[in-house]
DNA sequence: TCGAACGTTGCTATA
DNA sequence: TTATAGCAACGTTCG
């Protein structure tokens, strides 16, 4: 039999270690490699210019390495439903096999169904591998009795009986395809033009898209070295990581930014792991999870292995995991907050951050996310979410709503008195306000004894630093207490008293 | 079955 | 300077 496979690109961008492309390269004399523009992501409002950009960029790239270094082939872009596109594709390509990675979200596992009930019909043969994630989740979960463990120490006790996530593979040698003589003008990678963006609104390209900057950024960390309180000793940074003690309002990034990669699947979470393993090998002494380098990946793996099977994960309502609050509905709080409009320097320089460059820092997120729903304005976790996915180039979507409800105490953590101030917390790392000078450039000349609230200088002093204060957008508790208290009740008393009901 | 322990990274007052 | 209690809308795990 002739083997014609399709290889569905969706994450997993990228040649090394993609264990699905491999497959579908194996003993095929045809391959096409392919990436459908999905109008349900596309038509979402949740996508901004930036993280357009970065897949853009991310598309360019594969195309590039695929077709001028040792394939000679390219990636063909499709636009439309999947469900819609894979039909005519299979009859004009005479398709027998298609390969996909395997993907946890709800709108990809419905997908991914009908795609896979559509091929079986047409006579193709579907593989799926796992390689977004370290484990295979359904593993975990079997492993855990049938459960996802829902704290980090149940998870790291549940991975260590499982030993060490897959070597990542080799990228393939060989791709052999046939290209259509319309295959720039129908199927090349499309401009942001193309999809109606407008470059300028972008903002500085600080972190472009694509596998070979992401693995030359995870090579640059891996192999990052500094001086530690000597100047004789120099240390492998990736040994001392601890993400409580990186800072979240340095100038440029305190932590390696490789989630926009990791979200697009440009760098192999395996191929992270294993890289982290062989600095660890070098020093006897790093750094333990979960505060670790190796225990951020670690935490990306505890959300989705219980995003795969939680319902609603995303949602307050029907979440059985996520505590019931009754929030505000605010809109002047959560526009001031999403504009970085709010008052307070440290969060407004965030938001500003966010917005314009796509990237901020995971304890910045922290602030403004406790800021926004149980620290101060009481607005909804989910519209804090859904502004992070518009914006952020990272944004994942079981990361991003398992965030939402861990800072917003709705799940996963509880210590609901542990509240950043949104004067405090960045004076500990930036005492200067450095940082709220850059993405604030009004209060730039401001005195620093007033840069952290600046409505408390006197109105000379204001004057003098061309920038007066208007009332404040919102008001916030400022001492570290919640403002409010919850009106609901928590989540067993909840489903207790359905119980009750129900009898 | 139930209570104690404790949970990636808060803040303030007090000793 | 550093350690600790207290906050008092908590929930999961484990013995």
């Amino acid at each position: 039999m002739t083997k014609r496979s399709i290889h569905w690109f969706r994450k997993g961008l990228r040649l090394h270690d993609n264990p699905a492309l491999l497959a579908a390269c194996e003993n095929a004399v045809d391959v096409k490699p392919i990436f459908i523009l999905d109008p349900w992501f596309a038509s979402s409002a949740r996508v901004g210019v930036n993280r357009w950009r970065f897949l853009i960029q991310t598309l360019q790239n594969l195309d590039q390495s695929l077709k001028n270094t040792i394939l000679g082939t390219f990636v063909t872009c499709c636009k439309g439903y999947p469900r819609r596109s894979f039909p005519e594709l299979f009859k004009q390509w005479e398709t027998t096999h298609l390969t996909f990675e395997f993907d946890i979200e709800p709108y990809a596992k419905v997908r991914d169904a009908a795609v896979k009930a559509l091929a079986e019909k047409s006579g193709v043969e579907v593989m799926t591998c796992v390689s977004n994630t370290l484990y295979d989740t359904d593993k975990v979960i079997k492993a855990n009795g049938g459960n996802p463990p829902l704290t980090y120490q149940r998870l790291q006790t549940v991975l260590s009986k499982m030993g060490a996530p897959p070597k990542p593979v080799e990228g393939p040698k060989e791709i052999k395809t046939k290209i259509a003589a319309n295959h720039d003008t129908e199927y090349g990678v499309p401009t942001m033009a193309d999809l109606g963006k407008d470059d300028s609104e972008c903002g500085p390209l600080l972190f472009p898209g694509g596998e070979s900057e992401g693995l030359k950024r995870l090579d640059t960390m891996m192999k990052k070295q500094y001086y530690y309180y000597s100047l004789y000793y120099l240390y492998n940074w990736v040994c001392k990581f601890e993400k409580p003690k990186t800072e979240p309002n340095t100038l440029s990034p305190s932590t390696t930014v490789l989630s926009p990669y990791l979200k697009f699947g440009c760098v192999s979470a395996r191929t992270f792991y294993h890289d982290v393993q062989n600095v660890y090998r070098q020093n006897k002494n790093h750094t333990q999870p979960p505060t670790s380098l190796l225990g951020q990946l670690f935490w990306r793996e505890f959300y989705y292995v219980i995003a795969s099977v939680s319902p609603n994960f995303d949602k307050m309502e029907g979440n059985p995991i996520c505590t019931q609050v009754d929030w505000d509905d605010n809109k002047e709080y959560l526009n001031a907050w999403r504009e970085g409009k709010t008052g307070y320097p440290f969060i407004d320089a965030i938001m500003i951050q966010l917005k314009t460059e796509g990237w901020i820092h995971h304890l910045a997120r922290h602030a403004v996310a406790c800021f926004l729903t149980r620290g101060d304005l009481w607005c909804h976790w989910e519209e804090g979410m859904n502004v992070f996915e518009e914006w952020l180039l990272d944004a994942d979507w079981c990361l991003n709503a398992g965030n939402w409800m861990w800072l917003s105490a709705s799940a996963f953590f509880h210590q609901y008195f542990r509240v950043y101030s949104p004067i405090v917390f960045g004076k500990k790392t930036d005492k200067d306000g450095n940082y709220i000078r850059k993405y604030l450039p009004q209060l730039k000349h401001f005195p620093t004894q007033y840069i952290y609230e600046p409505w408390t200088a006197p109105l000379k002093v204001q004057e003098k630093a061309g920038c007066v204060t208007e009332k404040r957008k919102t008001e916030s508790s400022e001492d570290g207490t919640p403002k409010k208290r919850r009106k609901t009740e928590g989540k067993n008393s909840k489903i207790t008293d359905f119980v009750k009901k129900s009898k």
